[in-house]
RNA sequence: GGCCAGGUGGCAGAGUGGUUAUGCAGCGGAUUGCAAAUCCGUGUACGUCGGUUCAAUUCCGGCCCUGGCCUCCA
């Protein structure tokens, strides 16, 4: 498949370095609150592209960490007089809840910055003994221009960046652009021991430490959010590959675009935040996931109240076609050979989902027996590559439970059109559509729905 | 100011040097007691001004506009 490479600016083949052990690392979620819908848009885009790659490499293993030792998690904590664990626990558990609701498959390994500190530490040693970091009044500092290669991936110039710093310069730092691996605490703050005294890791570091532990010197993709290019990934990159004797660090760079809203980007002090467990109380977990598809995810995509509504009718249409078809045995049947080709192609789900409503007009109209479960099984399937249509179609309309009181109505309502006493029946068909109940008449007999 | 994206029909959103994206909404038809669902048909869409070309929404250049990064950030 081809996958855009931030480092190029372009498409490129996506070849692994060793196609039985793929590596991919995501950038996880700082746990100091709850997340928000354009937390949810990385996670469920690389448990996309993560779905896909298995298709072809099995033995792909997938990182996505989180970050539980941070300044705005030290806050949090510091109010409510707790430990940082108890926030970070605490908002953890609520992403994995969401992201569950959100059919997001958990990855390989999802590491936790507090394990691995001796990793962090070891790393930030490699870089002072090779002279690429410096110690100096209890901080650790990455040295930028000793790494000749700093800028490239965001392409930056660092003597720009430097002379044009618009953050105060810390008079400890060598030089302007400098970030910290390691800094202070002071007694009440979270700390660890270390050859630099007590204190606890910068931002950056961790990243390029737990990569390394779980995965390897060099991995074959990285990937997160677009704002995270500059400075994260260009720190991130500059860290690993100055520790590791210049080897490369990550081969293809992935980054999504951002969820807006009026084509701004969300933000606290805007206070235009759409909090995932909110959004779940709206529509479900489904319909939030393909609203998150429905435009590429390299592409900015703005959330507006009839975001939801639009994907939830998309899923009425597909699931609509699925009904009355019966269960299929998926790998009766895989997705058609369009559906692959749209997200081989840097995983293009609007085009992949065009492809799916396609195949449900098809199945619409199916007729025979085996259309019908041959159209089922590669809908079934091009669904489950993009983690949509795995439950029973009864249960996303609502109707897989039993309800007495809506049966003797349609009963009531059948028996009055067989008698052919349309006003009753009407009547009745009024009455639950103001519950909220939509009748439709099929040749499998009377069926409801919610509206 | 520097760098990076993007401006597609009523809305959302792919894509392409000459031929249907797709979904929703609208309109017409079929089906239906009426609906719903479904099917069929239906839209002078490609920011603007130039250039290249037999032909540009698609390539090139200018301009206008929008957003992002440059500070924590998915």
């Amino acid at each position: 498949m081809y996958l855009h490479n931030t480092a190029s600016g372009r498409k490129e083949f996506f070849e692994p370095e060793n196609p039985t052990r793929v590596t991919m690392y995501v950038c996880g979620p700082t746990v100091y609150s709850y997340a928000h819908i354009g937390n949810a848009r990385p996670a469920v885009v690389f448990d996309v592209l993560a779905r896909v790659l298995r298709r072809v490499y099995p033995k792909l293993v997938y990182t996505r960490n989180i970050t539980d030792i941070d300044d705005k998690i030290n806050k949090a904590a510091a109010a409510e007089g707790v430990a940082i664990g108890v926030i970070a626990d605490r908002y953890a558990a609520a992403y994995h809840a969401d992201l569950e609701a959100l059919g997001v498959l958990p990855p390989d390994f999802e590491p936790r910055v507090t394990q691995h500190i001796p990793h962090i530490i070891a790393m930030i040693e490699t870089l002072v003994a090779n002279g690429h970091a410096y110690a100096a009044e209890g901080h650790v500092l990455f040295n930028v221009p000793s790494y000749a290669d700093y800028g490239q991936l965001s392409k930056r110039d660092p003597r720009e960046l430097l002379a044009g710093a618009r953050v105060e310069v810390a008079p400890y730092k060598k030089d302007a652009g400098d970030f910290v691996l390691w800094k202070p605490s002071t007694p009440e703050q979270p700390g660890w021991d270390s050859p630099w005294g007590r204190g606890r890791p910068g931002w950056h570091i961790e990243c390029s430490a737990m990569a390394a532990a779980l995965l390897g010197d060099t991995i074959d993709i990285h990937g997160g959010g677009h704002d995270l290019v500059f400075p994260h990934h260009e720190n991130e990159r500059a860290q690993s590959t100055c520790a590791h004797g210049g080897k490369t660090f990550a081969r293809y760079w992935l980054h999504n675009g951002h969820v807006t809203m009026q084509h701004t980007k969300m933000s606290k002090s805007v206070g235009n935040i759409l909090l995932l467990r909110n959004l779940l109380q709206q529509a479900p977990g489904e319909a939030v996931r393909l609203a998150l598809l429905t435009a590429h995810y390299r592409q900015p995509l703005d959330w507006d109240d009839d975001t939801l509504p639009e994907a939830r009718r998309k899923l009425d249409r597909l699931y609509g076609a699925l009904r009355d078809v019966g269960p299929v045995d998926r790998v009766a049947g895989e997705a058609p050979q369009p559906f692959f080709d749209a997200l081989a192609d840097d995983l293009n789900t609007p085009a992949a989902l065009a492809v799916m409503f396609e195949l449900a007009r098809e199945l619409n109209k199916a007729e025979t027996a085996d259309d019908k479960a041959r159209l089922t099984a590669q809908l079934r399937d091009a669904g489950a590559l993009l983690g949509l249509l795995q439950q029973d179609p009864a249960a996303w309309f609502g109707a897989n439970h039993e309800d007495a009181e809506i049966d003797t109505l349609i009963a009531a309502r059948n028996a009055a059109k067989n008698a052919k006493n349309y006003a009753e029946a009407d009547r009745i068909r009024d009455t639950l559509k103001q519950q909220g109940i939509v009748i439709e008449d099929s040749a499998q007999g009377t069926r409801w729905r919610r509206a």
